[in-house]
RNA sequence: AACCACGAAUUAUCGUUC
């Protein structure tokens, strides 16, 4: 078998899953007796990568019956799969399968439910596994342990997230370059300039190099706090390091330069990324929207977003959200009732940035009725409120004096746990 | 015994000349 396996995993490699299906079908055929769950799980996670979820499933189904039992391993293939397509619903249901089966979780399936959690804003029931885990005494690793150190980072959870990595050391684990990575990202969104810079020596004490992706981080960080100065003295460290400066750093620079008004050094900057030979992605074109628009070029920002498609590059609802954004501000709500209509065409579902763009834009066009009803579509959809939604509704309101409705929604976000700042 | 299958870090979008 071991030869076989080596032959699928290339042709998996390739791309090619029918080819491995077929070979899989042919090793059955010849000796199904030899053949291990280890073949069957190098062609389910090739399905699942395909997102052939059924089709894994049923794979796994018919080779159970001629006694190839699927391992964790296969359904790790399949739950990733799952949380890729953000479908928790059928998550539960695959656990609860492998428990029916006897079947325990693996290091790496705690690292699929923690990551898939923490990137939907739910660190606590990531906890949560974290804590099962060690109760069932399955070790975490540096992979578990960077999940978690990123999913409390990204929630806020500074404290937790640096006692974790406190904790893993203390484990005898060695942090490597994504574990300080996870930390030093966090560091750098909180503001936290000094300390990331000091993780970073820290790390390099450590015997671990910087690289690309950490440096990307601190130039986000400093562009966030408006220092481009700095940012650029850390472009300068990326090419003495021999590095190229990638996609991430253009638009995080550009978004940088951006923010601060200076938007024509941020297209400049993007065409010298062009230029490179760096090709766009739905990021940078985004960028490049987003740019136009704040200039109010809503033509020109129309006419990338037309470029983009033809490329082949998609937009995604983030790309949507900035032009119909654009067009709001400008007073074009009709435009971006169309944007909004389009989005529903491609499937990219309505956030809380589309729904307040428009809430807004219709509110300081003296349409605060609509602005209401989008209100009530969005939470009809589960769509939650932020603070800048209720800021843009209740001082439409105010404006338009119907300030009863104005204290009323006042009153909702003060019970919704939203404080005004 | 060793080897081979699954899991982790960076970028784009909303209010505040009250």
């Amino acid at each position: 078998e071991r030869s076989c396996i080596v032959f699928l995993l290339s042709l998996r490699k390739s791309g090619d899953v029918e080819a491995c299906l077929h070979f899989y079908h042919h090793m059955i055929d010849v000796c199904a007796d030899k053949v291990s769950f280890y073949s069957l799980a190098i062609v389910v996670e090739g399905l699942c990568r395909k997102g052939e979820i059924e089709r894994a499933k049923s794979l796994m189904n018919g080779s159970s019956g001629k006694g190839i039992k699927p391992n964790v391993v296969c359904y790790n293939s399949l739950l990733g799969a799952l949380i890729r397509n953000g479908n928790f619903a059928d998550v539960t249901d695959m656990l609860l399968e492998m428990d029916a089966l006897g079947l325990d979780k693996n290091v790496a399936t705690y690292t699929l439910l923690i990551d898939g959690l923490s990137k939907r804003d739910q660190v606590a029931d990531a906890e949560t596994y974290f804590e099962e885990m060690m109760r069932k005494e399955v070790e975490p690793d540096l992979y578990v342990y960077t999940s978690m150190i990123d999913g409390n980072c990204k929630a806020g959870k500074m404290r937790r997230a640096c006692n974790l990595f406190d904790e893993c050391i203390e484990k005898g684990l060695k942090p490597n370059e994504r574990t300080y990575g996870a930390l030093i990202n966090g560091l750098c969104k909180a503001g936290q300039m000094e300390a990331a810079l000091e993780m970073l020596k820290d790390m390099q004490s450590n015997g671990v190099d910087v690289n690309q992706i950490i440096l990307n981080s601190l130039i986000d960080g400093y562009c966030r706090k408006g220092r481009l100065d700095d940012a650029v003295k850390m472009q300068a460290i990326i090419e003495k390091k021999g590095f190229e400066l990638d996609s991430y750093t253009y638009s995080t620079l550009a978004s940088g330069l951006c923010k601060l008004k200076r938007t024509n050094e941020a297209k400049k900057l993007l065409f010298v990324m062009e230029e490179k030979g760096i090709k766009h992605t739905t990021v940078t074109y985004t960028a490049m929207i987003n740019i136009s628009c704040k200039e109010g070029d809503l033509s020109e920002a129309k006419r990338i977003f037309h470029k983009m498609q033809i490329d082949g590059v998609p937009p995604s609802a983030v790309t949507f959200n900035a032009l119909i954004d654009g067009f709001c501000k400008e007073g074009s709500l009709k435009e971006a009732q169309t944007l909004r209509d389009e989005m529903r065409k491609k499937n990219l579902a309505a956030d809380v940035f589309t729904y307040t763009s428009l809430i807004h834009g219709h509110c300081i066009f003296g349409k605060v009725s609509d602005g209401l009803n989008l209100f009530g579509e969005m939470l009809e959809k589960g769509v939650v409120p932020t603070i800048v939604t209720y800021t843009a509704l209740i001082s439409g309101l105010s404006k338009e004096g119907r300030s009863d409705e104005a204290f009323q929604l006042y009153d909702k976000m003060i019970e919704e746990g939203l404080t005004p700042d």
